[in-house]
DNA sequence: CCATGCGCCCATTGTAATACCGGTATTCTT
DNA sequence: AAGAATACCGGTATTACAATGGGCGCATGG
């Protein structure tokens, strides 16, 4: 095995920390965001979009920094996971 | 440009994460830590050793709440950067 | 002495993230 | 109507991650 596909979990995930994203962007543009978390504008709209499942660790970090958020809350509401039971 | 190569500042805070992390799993073993948060123990010795210096956000987010640490405070530690660097 | 366990290192492989391009659609303003 | 601004999408290119397997060294204890 080697860098597995992603599964349907870490896509739902992935659209979950979007949905959030853009919701804490309220109404300032992409570039605005962008430009400040030091990302390229696309990076940050797939990321909103979901389409991007599981971006680094940094870009995240950055983006909550200019967003204000919290990432230890980010990360609650994402792994909020529906009905994954420990394996 | 596209998919720019790791900044020599990516890669220190890669480092600074990584002994963070290292440091947290104190006298636990690489094996559990990363059978805990799931994933391969050579990925957790290679974020630990600094070679992979930016990580999915996925992976650190298990890794620190398998290891019991704040996402907001390794973030915090990890960006502080000593600013030494010219450019 | 030899086996076991732990950590490290290297090479390889497959997939994904990041970034730029061109094109499209919508909205707002002039 | 024309223009700018914003956001979406498909395609493409380049780099990096995640995982595997093998080998190595060093302890410990059988």
């Amino acid at each position: 095995m080697v860098r597995l596909p992603l599964t349907p979990e870490e896509i739902e995930r992935g659209q979950r920390l979007g949905s959030l994203l853009r919701l804490a962007r309220g109404e300032r543009s992409m570039f605005e965001v962008a430009l400040a978390a030091r990302v390229s504008p696309e990076t940050l709209r797939k990321i909103e979009t979901g389409r991007v499942a599981t971006p680094a660790f940094s870009t995240i970090a950055t983006l909550a920094q200019v967003l204000g958020l919290s990432l230890d809350e980010v990360w609650a509401q994402v792994s909020a996971a529906p009905a994954t039971s420990h394996r």
